[in-house]
DNA sequence: TTGTACGCGTTATCAA
DNA sequence: TTGATAACGCGTACAA
């Protein structure tokens, strides 16, 4: 069995009775060193099994080749495939990425942002949790020099790079595919009020019926807070309505999920008495056998490659960069 | 704002008028140096916003507190279940995750070893690809002083650490329950026969029908190559045989989830005519309108976490650790 | 109680 | 073409 201590530049340096700069600078082929020179000391570092200290290199040149991300649990989809996306990217750069789930709580989710600044990861890609309400952290990564792209659920602040879906095209389509069926009666189970997320969804549900000519009933708009008997309550409310809808927007895949099940338990057949869309397209509604009529895509591969490319453009770029706002249109998926 | 160049501990000294070692000591509350120093210190960090810089500390201590994950994808819900038991449990011991997805590919995996080394981490956690089959770079490792930890998909050798879960129980508990509920034909629909994990299938398949007194008729084990035509093909199989199968058992629940689907387009009725048991316990079972009668669970988070924690041992243990090797009992949990 | 000196592994600068 | 030296930021043995 090898050492353990693997070689280093000096040893290399000291076996060969040459100085470790001149070392240092054949391994890296400077243009500067004699050819034989070069070949000696390339052998003698494969022999020694050499390699160099990155942590030495990182130490010096003030850069890890890092990257974290942090998000809200990879436990949903949307995520994973964000983050897939991302690290592929990281790759083709050759940097690593450092995981961090907030699991939506505030608390957690600075505790992240304190470890990766003390790793000096190079930058953060950041999908900010339901509860975060404050953002003081940015402006301190900002004084450490440590750019942050925020992906799908980002800050309103104007002044911070973000990229993320614009929700009102998809559920423009939404409704448009529910109208042109014949729906009458479209409701909307939202997520918590507090949700920006939340209030943007009611705002493009109430201009997409206006658009359309349809009143806006509130009535028609219920909360959830996105446990499962949230959800079941949220549905339930809609049912006891004198007219009950027949169509259902919906916060995203997983509160459909419930929602379904819960209609039927109640003898409601999905996509015959009623029909769901929900934003979200979680990856497995092709194997349900009562399938929403469609669902919303919202890129989230798409949000990845992009705020790591914006990301690592700032890395690579000498100058400031100005603030990036890259929106992407969601779109419906018929199922 | 702020300069980007975070604060030195030399920076401090210099202000302070006192030597930066002095400076190092109050910082971390070394008993010989003097109260009122030591306050006078803090308060100047505080006030020039003093970070200690860990790539510095890291470079010296010759430790990163990183520990690199490997696995094949986070897609599979049974890897997010296992990394955020792995995050969680590192989070505790101050140490950050470095992610990395072989995808299966054998290539990608041998990269991202390359890298992890590269970045010094103190140590590995790893869930082999299905294509793996040279195992050398263990021994790489070993020399260069970083420990592995394998789960859930782990070498044979039984000189590593690993932590995987017995097939043997669940299958045992699944071809109990078919055969209670006075199934005849059980039939396999197993993975690859190249994969470890798909022999091990078809012998404790075997071994539970023998057990219970049953013929092991190999008409009755099939196999795909995991993709949706080959879990189709495979089932079409099943479905040709003059005694068609009423159970099946098969590799995991992406199997199952396409066999059903492809079954419902057969007009047979999951749950009635024909009846699923598979591997993995997919969280989303419970949504489904026919699920299948069981899954048999293989505790992601318990291997993460029991994983994690043997790497732990390690890295804090000043003694060679010997090869520990920690098999769950895989359960049968019924929908 | 505090300061001096050194080293971790590497590379850039300057000198030879 | 090569070597000596310094520096990155920190911690610590040794000296005072």
């Amino acid at each position: 069995m090898k050492s353990n201590k693997p070689a280093t530049i000096k040893e290399i340096a000291r076996k060969l009775k040459i100085s470790p700069s001149t070392v240092s600078r054949a391994l890296n082929d400077h243009p500067s060193i004699g050819l034989v020179t070069t070949m000696r000391v390339k052998k003698m570092a494969e022999e020694l099994n050499y390699e160099p200290n990155q942590t030495a290199i990182f130490f010096k040149q003030r850069k890890t080749f890092t990257i974290g991300v942090i998000l809200p649990a990879l436990s949903e989809p949307f995520f994973s495939s964000a983050i897939s996306a991302i690290e592929a990217i990281a790759e083709d750069r050759k940097y690593t990425v450092l995981l961090g789930q907030s699991l939506d709580d505030a608390d957690r989710e600075a505790k992240i942002i304190a470890t990766f600044k003390k790793h000096r990861v190079d930058g953060i890609l950041m999908s900010l949790g339901k509860n975060t309400t404050d953002l003081s952290f940015v402006e301190v990564l900002e004084s450490s020099d440590i750019p942050v792209v925020f992906f799908d659920c980002v800050p309103e602040s104007t002044s911070v790079h973000k990229v993320y879906c614009d929700l009102a095209t998809g559920m423009d389509e939404a409704i448009e595919a529910f109208i042109s069926r014949g729906h009458k009666n479209i409701a909307l189970i939202n997520g918590p009020e507090t949700l920006l997320s939340a209030t943007e969804r009611t705002a493009s549900f109430q201009e997409a019926l206006l658009k359309h000519g349809y009143e806006f009933n509130d009535k028609y708009v219920v909360h959830t807070d996105l446990t499962e008997h949230g959800n079941h309550a949220a549905m339930e409310q809609l049912c006891v309505l004198p007219e009950r809808p027949s169509a259902i927007v919906s916060f995203n895949d997983f509160v459909t999920l419930d929602v379904i099940k819960y209609a039927r338990g109640k003898g409601i057949i999905v996509g015959q008495d009623m029909h769901f869309i929900s934003f979200a397209n979680y990856p497995l509604w092709k194997y349900m056998e009562n399938p929403p009529l469609a669902s919303i895509e919202q890129y989230p591969d798409e949000q990845g490659k992009k705020a790591a490319e914006i990301l690592f453009e700032i890395l690579e770029s000498k100058e400031k960069v100005e603030p990036q706002e890259i929106i992407f249109s969601s779109k419906l998926v018929l199922k």
